[in-house]
DNA sequence: ACATGGTTGAACCGACCGGTACAATCGAGA
DNA sequence: TCTCGATTGTACCGGTCGGTTCAACCATGT
């Protein structure tokens, strides 16, 4: 009714309208006319197009998850080649993961993962191995390159990958309480600086010289 | 009828029994009937202690969060009267806080808080507010201590306390895929190790000096 | 023995919702 | 213009569940 009554491919604004549906009331109080309505479609159609509403859930949730991801990917790159001061591309990349991270649609994907993690064990396999786990993967990978080239002194970076982003996450989700609270680009950029500093702290290549040359 | 018909009060039953069936099934999906015969109670019984399913569920979150905000509490005592190794006391707790929020009951409580947020808005206030606050700051006391004694080495007491916190929780989330996955106790030790290496890497009163010492 | 108040089982009401059936309609290609 | 497939609105079925009612049932205090 509202939307253009084009071809565009209504699929698509199916899944869009379901996640966005699914987000608001949660799987169980979600039902299949709000999302029908919402992505401006008949009900049958929705059954034309998906099975089941589990289907139509885990079509919705698995999509959603795919965008997310490739945003944070993107957000790694000035990684690759940082330029001469470490310390402020890091938090540059730093702010940009958190502020991804605070995003409406991310947190009510984790919202969702979370909530449904015992109706739909599938929904775990598909979203945190393309979730946190690639991300964490990707960035493990650029810091290896930091430590061969000296910029970064660290045993693991896998573990030193882990710890970043422990510290970037874990106090976003501290402040934001779950997303709830809308927190202002300054604080997510204080976060960032303060989690570049305490990694680097522990990381930087500048200070475990100096730890080393006193002994 | 299975349960001894003993005047003990039978709502601390009742409440149990319902964290037990939300956790199980979700807020949702979970009928007040199988609450009812969860707490070995008939349902008429149920809605004479509690008036509705939705303070049902506030009361059995309450009472859960306080237990669960108790223990941990409690796990920050070592901190208090540190031994002359710091190091070790700091793995011991970090050891202890990640076992307990591996827990069972824990991972349940969050499951919930993050599912239902969008229903129960005043439920985020009750158990953030005596949950992971109240820890960091109690945390954050310890350790503004540890700071004045002059072993550790950082301008800002409770973005430490986050920190440490973050270190230990988010590489815990992050393996073991929030609370599906079990994870065997020498796991949990090996990442509570490595976040009281990071931590103490980068606020270690040894290494600040060093730092210092080298400029 | 008697009264009282919480407890029990069972049945019941009303609402909601997933999924389907069906007839009417629309849109595009021949 | 005609036809075919997708879409639409609507109505319906069946099941589930929150919440209530009610009669019978203890267990106690007097």
């Amino acid at each position: 009714m509202a939307t253009a009554r084009g071809r565009i491919d209504k699929r698509l604004a199916i899944l869009d309208g379901a996640f966005t549906v699914f987000a608001r009331r949660g799987y169980a109080q979600a039902c299949v006319q709000e999302i029908a309505d919402e992505a401006g479609v008949a009900k049958p159609t929705v059954y034309n197009h998906l099975t089941d509403k589990a289907t139509l859930f885990r079509h919705a949730m698995q999509a959603a998850a795919h965008s997310v991801l490739d945003q944070r990917l993107a957000a790694l790159k000035p990684l690759t080649e940082p330029g001469p001061d470490l310390r402020t591309t890091m938090e540059e990349v730093g702010h940009h993961l958190v502020r991804l991270h605070a995003d409406d649609r991310s947190c009510a994907l984790r919202r969702l993962l979370y909530a449904e993690l015992t109706h739909f064990p599938d929904i775990l396999d598909i979203v945190v191995e393309s979730g946190p786990h690639r991300l964490s993967q990707a960035l493990a990978d650029r810091l290896a390159r930091l430590i061969l080239a000296g910029r970064l002194h660290a045993t693991n970076p896998d573990q030193a990958a882990e710890h970043f982003l422990a510290l970037l996450i874990g106090p976003l989700e501290a402040r934001s309480q779950m997303g709830t609270r809308q927190i202002d680009d300054t604080e997510l950029q204080e976060i960032a600086r303060a989690a570049a500093h305490t990694f680097l702290q522990a990381f930087g290549a500048e200070n475990a010289k100096a730890r080393q040359s006193a002994e």
